[in-house]
DNA sequence: TGTACATCAGTGAACGCGCGTTCACTGATGTAC
DNA sequence: TGTACATCAGTGAACGCGCGTTCACTGATGTAC
């Protein structure tokens, strides 16, 4: 057994917050106990400080490594320039994406509550949603990825919003065309011209 | 004293449904306790029961009160045709909506903790939505409504996250920014041709 | 009109329970000699 | 190599507190005669 080393130890808090970012996808943050997100992880509510100062603590630094792993994952794995975003777009609204909420994009999951949240949560939240625009405008406009940050984020802020309402509503025909609606309006986005 | 009426009990339900909807939106509905929704309202947690079965029961007469309230005090109110909707768009994507929570749009306050909820709460929402979406269907497609409903609610998603997102960045600067951009995104959509 | 009683909105304390957090303890692993 | 001790990840019970819910009770209002 390798215990009572720094890689054991850090290995367990790296599996603490995994198992945490899925459980407050799932259950929300007012939703999900600090014993239930150390049973996920294989251990007792006693040894939670040993880890983590707090459960706001564990919060944020669960927000940031789904935010983390959302960019390393999904943004940085699609292929670059517009068809990357559009097949990025495709799996965003796909069923499979919004009925798995555990494995699914954290901004979607806990948007409205992060706002709520106290300022480290929504520090590390500004954070991981800056590297994951920086993915998406470096798609957009490849020769100049600033001039399309604000553009992506407003795309972010389209795509979390129409995931959340098609997950939602009870009626789940219109929930499906929702998505599809959501894939076009997104398509329109990325075309849309800058009149400001 | 109006007090063992029917009207008595009745305005009192409605004011605790009115207070109760501020609160869920500011606090989240995990995050308002039975005791504190009835404190804004004025009363004990004591006599809750003697309105509402159940906490649950009440989150979803709130929410579906909400949506009513919403409809009729900002959509309906709006002047008909293309400018009125432009004109919601332009109160959605303001400052003071953002900043005033409490009185803001139960979609962006509430929506992904929504999809958590009960089924009543969901259906309560869905019920809403619809409403709602006709509203701007009907200044989108005046002599086709129905034809618009899914642009329509493409447009409620996109608009509650964008808000969503604009109260959780801690980047202030660049939150009011992207409420500019909600608009020029939600005027686009507007335009945008339906090429399905 | 005055009195006795019924009604019932509202109170406030209590229920069991899970919350976030603390802490005395365990026991497997690592270290010293 | 074997033994004694130190380390420390992890346990499990407990802290005070607020949760959703229940209930015996209060007292102002309404009703009957």
């Amino acid at each position: 057994m390798v215990r009572y080393t720094k890689e054991h130890k850090q290995e367990t808090r790296q599996r603490i917050i995994a198992t945490a970012g899925r459980r407050l996808k799932r259950n929300g943050i007012d939703g999900s106990g600090v014993a239930t997100l150390m049973k996920d992880a294989g251990l007792t509510n006693g040894t939670f400080y040993a880890y983590f100062a707090s459960k706001d603590e564990l919060v944020a630094t669960a927000v940031a490594d789904q935010m983390r792993a959302q960019h390393a994952n999904i943004v940085a794995q699609a292929a670059p320039g517009r068809a990357g975003l559009e097949q990025l777009i495709r799996w965003y609204f796909s069923t499979e994406q919004r009925d798995n909420v555990e494995d699914g994009c954290p901004n979607a999951a806990l948007l409205d509550e992060i706002g709520r949240s106290t300022d480290p949560t929504r520090q590390a939240y500004t954070d991981g949603a800056l590297v994951l625009i920086d993915g998406f405008a470096a798609r957009l406009a490849p020769h100049d990825p600033p001039s399309a940050r604000l553009k992506s984020l407003g795309l972010l802020g389209m795509m979390a919003g129409t995931l959340q309402l098609s997950r939602a509503l009870t009626d789940r025909q219109l929930a499906d065309q929702l998505l599809e609606q959501g894939i076009r309006n997104a398509l329109a986005l990325l075309d849309a011209e800058q009149h400001d």
